[in-house]
DNA sequence: TGTACATCAGTGAACGCGCGTTCACTGATGTAC
DNA sequence: TGTACATCAGTGAACGCGCGTTCACTGATGTAC
């Protein structure tokens, strides 16, 4: 069997199609992925799905993976629209927008990452690549920033957080300093804490105009951090 | 059928059992809460459940309700169990650990809240009172603070903003600006997104000291609100 | 170029399990006289 | 205080449905000679 043959390429479509349907699935069940629902959609049998998916663990981390991967392409992708690179504030904002727009338009898979863990399953360990681009992005803006001395430190960090913080900058953010990386988890965390907000209802009775209310917040996170 | 005769402290007590053990399935298996499992570890057959609740969304709203509830309790408790009412710093810290805390002590419930949404389930309208006091405490701090003449006003916010917020700040806020509102929306925003990035696994690899990097992380919110 | 064999996708039936909800019923508790 | 009737909790069987996974099989595609 050579690599181009018709049945690894029809291979390749059916395993990309499988996805595409247990997407749709997601987005009217949540993480109660059925195999049976989607071998039923493609027409097959669902025994039949087990030639491309050895369990339903597997496809969920699949879709896991993929999912990382979308977010992280069109986060970075916003970022590289900037042309001016030095405009922190700008790469600041089309990176947050674009991780709502992102999960605004994906909202099953964004409730798959970052939602209550979905019971029963634990993500493997391989899905860490790709999950990590996003926040790296976020944080090469804010590296940029200090390398063009435009940030000042933040507050003094205990010495605890301080020295478990101490890996994760080193294979991470080896440009910020250990209060720098402190504050730049937090921006990451609260702009997760925003759009999880929007996208789990916790603001359907009050917030109306959400695009420029989480505008005017993210902006006002890009001052305080010295964009 | 007097309200004080045995069989009415009977159903009272079976109700509050069915979702004490109700809560306890939940914990092991999220929100695909069984109605069957519940009924065999009361040792008692399913149909008879539904002397109690009407069907099983009755009673994830029962649960919903309580732990809105419950949350608020710990909260408002937290707060009022630091003396000195001036002291703002000291009881922001006390109820934003009174959240975590709360979280980690009762993680499928704190899931259930503010998590991804349960598939097919809509929360009733009736739920937004035990919602509403939790970040009212939270307001409530920061009330004090502009009261007392010690916070700043924050910058500017965007007219479509600031007219989108008016009903809430009205029935919710009335003694906070705007902009101030905007500010204590964000902050709660930012503490929900804390306690979600740690409970649903986000900070796994990585931040070990969690207990010292939260507390870090809210005093720093509190010394950017002026507390 | 043609043929024999190996690989693989998809079928269909089955196993063993789960679920929410309904319904006619028994027997105990409560109420009215 | 005692009796007749009404209320209610819990039973057990059933309906109709879903699920993940296994397994022996057919028939088409690919490979080696």
């Amino acid at each position: 069997m050579s690599a181009g043959s018709i049945r690894t390429r029809v291979r390749a479509e059916m395993t990309e199609e499988i996805k595409q349907v247990a997407r749709r699935h997601l987005a009217t069940e949540g993480a109660n992925l059925s195999l049976r629902a989607v071998a039923r959609e493609m027409g097959m049998v669902s025994s039949a799905v087990y030639r491309y998916f050895a369990s339903r663990d597997e496809l969920l981390t699949a879709l896991i993976v993929d999912a990382y991967a979308d977010l992280a392409d069109a986060v970075e992708a916003a970022d590289a629209a900037i042309a001016d690179r030095a405009d922190l504030t700008g790469r600041w904002l089309a990176v947050c927008h674009a991780v709502r727009d992102w999960a605004l338009a994906h909202p099953a898979e964004y409730a798959l990452l970052f939602g209550s863990p979905v019971p029963g399953y634990a993500a493997p360990p391989d899905t860490t690549t790709q999950a990590a681009r996003t926040p790296a992005t976020l944080i090469g803006v804010i590296a940029d920033g200090v390398r063009a001395g435009r940030l000042t430190e933040p507050a003094e960090l205990p010495e605890v957080v301080r020295a478990d913080l101490a890996p994760i900058r080193e294979s991470f953010a080896p440009t910020l300093s250990a209060p720098m990386l402190a504050q730049a988890m937090a921006a990451w965390m609260q702009l997760f804490g925003m759009v999880s907000f929007e996208l789990f209802g916790q603001l359907n009775n009050g917030v109306n105009a959400r695009r420029e209310f989480f505008d005017h917040q993210v902006r006002t996170l890009a001052r305080q951090l010295g964009l």
